[in-house]
DNA sequence: CAGTGAGCGAGCTTCCGCTTGACTT
């Protein structure tokens, strides 16, 4: 049974199971049985309306209604002390979920409700699959019907599927929608537990998931590939050889394939580091001069047919489109991203032109095969056209397959000609694809001949040698006519419409070479991912779902973890840094595999084999021994991971990346600083740094490259030269802001000199908040470099006064004792009197005190204290002299009413570590703070069981 | 990645899947 729900009193948990049949007849008051169905998709509720009638009000709910709070701020106030409100799911109480109604689905909900009051009955008609039963289940939580509820499921938008579907209805699977809790809290936990582990140790604001983090670590791996490859060369022989004045074509090309009996190595043979694959003993690598001398000794000399091999060639169509299948497609053929092709398919399915857009199947209805079978014969004639209906029973790993495949909408499907008044641009290019991709998918085989010969000579040298030619003719293009597949790199040689004509040869014919040509190849570096490369490696791996392959690059793009440089997808120095730790220290969780294994798991959960809470107790908790549970759990589960071995985690070892030793045999590493990339060598015991730019990719970064790096002085800004001392003026961003710094000449170092000479400190100086990097002059840049600046000295204690700006901002400073200054203005101005006035003055005691507060408010509820709204380094917050609170967002220093400051001033109180109940072991580490919170909340929250249970028991049996 | 002296209010970041508008310039 499927969690009972935090937040909603709890819910009839049979609503779902009435076993009360629909019926058509007349209902008390006398009129017909009228029903409410509900659909996911606006578009398909009014597509459905029609075909049900009068006595059926057909509405969606416009996908998921309900999910776990996204922050703090949606956790609703009865929760927000709980110490799992963060998590949205309380861990030590079963898994226990709280869901709350997505913000902008409200409207949604009351639309709902206010349907449900006009009928007689509910159907839940959400798609046919696990996510679709879930929001099923959602539903009836948060409308609590008080009307039977059935579970209406459909494979197929016509009238007689929709009817058929309204007439055999069935109760909702609990055990399903048990399934999808068990997904949406694993990746919760996954997300939220382990992104803060990022935050910590690498950047802040870095993310982690099940979907995204495989997704990097391909596109990381790849870059490894890339830096350890090393180019091999290889060469061969390209002939040309003559058939003879009647042969058709008289001359073809051939290509050394073999000497003395050994196979000449091709580009199949060398593995993704470019070097010769294992287990390749049998094969002869040629190098340049190897070639050369026996393509001359092949010279003038006879060759013969060795063989000729023909074979039938057959091609069968493509399978109808997918979601990843069109964005591979449309990437490789329209060159669009995968957000720019869903867009548009968007538009072409909310207008009608095409079917849903978001699905894994290939399975097309009964009616688009004979659409798409007699437009085929309408177009190209019945030879074209598939002997009988073709269906494309591809299974994709972890497909849920709710809905059809990507078609041209209707019974009788438009031409592209036909819309092209109403629809243009990406649209129409992209109904395009999919209508011919639908077309062709029903028509016949290509069909035609290969043909492979095998020629044989003997060099003048003595070498055996075999050349081969290999030919394709295609006899009838069958669906090639209408569709042909583009391949990866562009080479049309390649497509499956490619042809190449042999003539016409026997065995034991004599042939001339007229050319031999000694031909070298190296091998390249396997490609960078692109975005249709990527999803199609996603959905092979079962890793993502037709409607986030695109959100999912967005969101790897948006964290940074990846840049698009033309249209490959190039990994980030952070995104190394990432996927390095959670290798090393998550390695369970970026497994590839991971995500087929959960899906094995999910199924026996949706079987009813396994229960959800065992499941997550194993991966959250961990199990003892290890017979069974996944492998996290194995481990120990994922809360010992984030919490107690968080500090086996060294974050300078996560973020360095070593590369190479440079010639001095000193190691180069990539660190990820808060501020940038940045490569580090140490030499004779001094580091070495020097900035990456920010367009150079991981492999690009060559030995050479990085000489060129440390060489170049740390960039800048060139202002001029100070007059004064010859020495150049830079301006630069540095560590605590932008600053200007002089470049030192380098020491020289006298004859004989044992030691270098200590290196002096160049002079540098903040910029002033009025000052930018790009602006500043010359003369700005030595008035700072001037600082400080000695004001004079103090009469009574001979101590001198210097003003200079410091990391508060602009200060006086006359022995330990200071006094900030309100201008930086005033560096230059101040007189000594002036200073001697200000060190009058007592030191001020905080600038928030000093400040006036912004707003002043009525008494707190609770304290009966009055309360100021003031300003802070943090912005503005609310104070009642003792405990203060920041004001969140959505509240304004103007509006916020009492009631609301009272409300944050008790949440920050609430929150306050409790200050004279334990005296902890002191010292906490920074890395095991985390875990320790963690810890006081649970206790917190099981001494307290008002707040933990209640409404919130679940029935669920513990496994 | 430059290096200089206070004391003071943090709160938020983040996941994966299902769906479309409603906002602002």
């Amino acid at each position: 049974m499927a969690a009972a729900t935090t937040g909603s009193t709890g819910s009839a948990r049979t609503s779902g199971g009435s076993t009360r049949k629909p019926t058509s007849t007349a209902n008390a008051s006398g009129r017909p049985t009228r029903r409410l169905v509900i659909v996911e998709s606006p578009s398909k509720a009014k597509k459905i309306q029609p075909y049900l009638g009068n006595d059926y009000v057909v509405e969606s709910s416009v996908g998921h209604i309900r999910d776990l709070p996204r922050g703090a701020a949606d956790v609703p106030a009865k929760y927000k002390g709980e110490s799992w409100a963060r998590l949205g799911v309380d861990v030590d109480n079963q898994f226990s979920p709280l869901y709350v109604v997505t913000p902008e689905k409200r409207s949604t909900v009351s639309e709902l409700r206010e349907a449900l009051k006009t009928v007689d009955e509910l159907l839940l008609a959400t798609d046919p699959d696990r996510e679709g039963e879930a929001i099923a289940w959602h539903l009836l939580e948060t409308l609590q019907p008080k009307v039977p509820v059935r579970r209406m499921v459909f494979h197929e938008i016509t009238e007689s599927a929709i009817r058929a579907a309204a007439e055999n209805t069935r109760e909702l699977d609990q055990h399903l929608v048990d399934a999808q809790e068990t997904r949406r809290i694993l990746d919760r936990l996954y997300g939220y537990e382990v992104s803060p582990v990022l935050w910590k140790k690498v950047m802040p604001k870095l993310s982690a998931g099940r979907v995204q983090s495989v997704a990097t670590r391909l596109i990381v791996q790849r870059e490894r590939d890339r830096i350890a490859f090393r180019s091999a060369e290889y060469w061969d022989i390209a002939a040309t050889l003559d058939a003879g004045e009647k042969a058709t074509p008289r001359s073809f090309g051939a290509r050394l394939l073999q000497v003395d009996d050994k196979r000449v190595a091709t580009g199949r043979d060398f593995d993704s580091l470019g070097q010769l694959k294992k287990g390749s003993a049998e094969v002869v690598t040629l190098n340049e001069a190897e070639a050369r001398r026996l393509a001359e000794g092949l010279q003038d000399r006879p060759m013969e047919v060795a063989s000729v091999d023909s074979k039938p060639y057959t091609r069968k169509p493509y399978p109808p489109f997918m979601t990843s299948t069109l964005q591979q497609e449309a990437g490789r053929k329209l060159r669009f991203s995968s957000e720019r092709t869903m867009r548009s398919a968007q538009r072409l399915y909310e207008n009608g032109y095409i079917t849903y857009m978001r699905t894994d199947s290939t399975t097309l209805s009964a009616t688009a095969i004979e659409a798409a079978r007699s437009q085929a014969r309408e177009l190209y004639g019945d030879a074209y056209v598939a002997d009988s209906p073709r269906q494309y029973t591809r299974k994709v790993k972890n497909a849920q397959e709710a809905h059809e495949a990507i078609r041209p909408a209707g019974e009788s499907f438009r031409t592209p000609g036909a819309i092209a008044r109403e629809v243009d641009g990406d649209d129409f290019r992209l109904y395009e694809l999919i209508w011919q991709r639908t077309i062709a998918s029903q028509m016949n085989d290509a069909r035609g001949t290969t043909v492979s010969i095998r020629i044989a000579g003997t060099a003048g040298t003595g070498e055996n040698v075999v050349f081969g030619a290999s030919g394709r003719t295609i006899t009838f293009p069958g669906f090639l006519k209408a569709y042909v597949e583009t391949v990866d790199d562009g080479s049309a040689d390649q497509a499956d419409d490619a042809e190449s004509r042999l003539p016409e040869l026997t065995r034991g014919q004599g042939l001339t070479a007229t050319e031999l040509v000694p031909d070298g190849h190296s091998t390249s570096p396997p490609s960078r991912f692109t975005e249709p490369a990527l999803v199609k490696a996603m959905e092979e791996m079962g890793i993502g779902r037709p409607s986030t392959y695109a959100s999912t690059i967005k969101t790897i793009l948006d964290r940074g973890y990846v840049w698009k440089k033309g249209s490959a997808l190039v990994p980030s120095w952070v995104a190394f840094a990432v996927v390095g730790l959670m290798e090393q220290h998550f390695g369970q969780l970026v497994d590839y595999d991971f995500t087929a294994a959960m899906e094995d798991d999910l199924d026996s959960i949706a079987s009813g084999d396994d229960s959800r809470v065992h499941w997550l107790s194993g991966f959250y908790f961990g199990t003892d021994g290890a017979s069974s549970g996944s492998e996290i759990a194995r481990a120990g589960g994922l809360k010992k991971l984030v919490g107690s071995n968080l500090e086996e985690i060294d974050a300078r070892t996560v973020n360095s990346i070593p590369m190479f030793a440079d010639a001095a045999g000193n190691d180069v590493v990539v660190r990820v600083g808060r501020y940038g990339p940045y490569l580090e060598r140490i030499v004779d015991g001094e580091s070495q740094r020097a900035n990456l730019p920010d367009d150079l990719a991981p492999d690009e970064l060559s030995e050479e490259i990085a000489e060129k790096l440390f060489s170049v002085p740390q960039e800048g800004r060139k202002l001029g030269t100070d007059p004064v001392t010859g020495h150049e003026i830079v301006a630069k961003e540095g560590r605590f802001g932008p600053y200007v710094t002089e470049l030192l000449p380098e020491p020289e170092v006298p004859e004989g000199a044992k030691k270098k000479p200590a290196k002096p400190k160049p002079r540098t100086g903040s910029l002033f908040k009025s000052m930018t990097v790009d602006t500043i002059t010359l003369e700005d840049a030595l008035r700072l470099l001037s600082l400080p600046r000695i004001v004079g000295t103090d009469p009574d204690s001979g101590d001198e006064i210097t003003a200079q700006n410091g990391r508060y901002g602009p200060y006086l400073k006359k022995g330990t004792d200071s006094r900030s200054l309100s201008g930086e203005e005033q560096l230059f101005t101040v007189t000594l009197s002036e200073a001697l006035e200000i060190y009058k003055q007592p030191k001020q005691r905080g600038r928030a005190a000093a400040a006036p507060p912004l707003r002043e408010l009525g008494e707190d509820a609770s304290t009966q204290k009055k309360m100021v709204i003031k300003d802070g380094r943090f912005g503005p917050y609310v104070t009642d002299g003792e405990t203060n609170a920041s004001l969140r967002k959505g509240d304004s220093v103007e509006e916020i009413t009492d009631e609301r400051a009272s409300e944050l001033l008790a949440e920050r109180r609430a929150k306050a570590p409790a200050k004279k109940t334990t005296t902890r072991k002191p010292a906490a580490s920074k890395s095991t703070a985390a875990a320790k919170k963690t810890t006081t909340r649970s206790t917190a929250a099981k001494t307290t069981p008002t707040k933990s249970t209640g409404t919130r028991t679940r029935k669920t049996p513990t496994t």
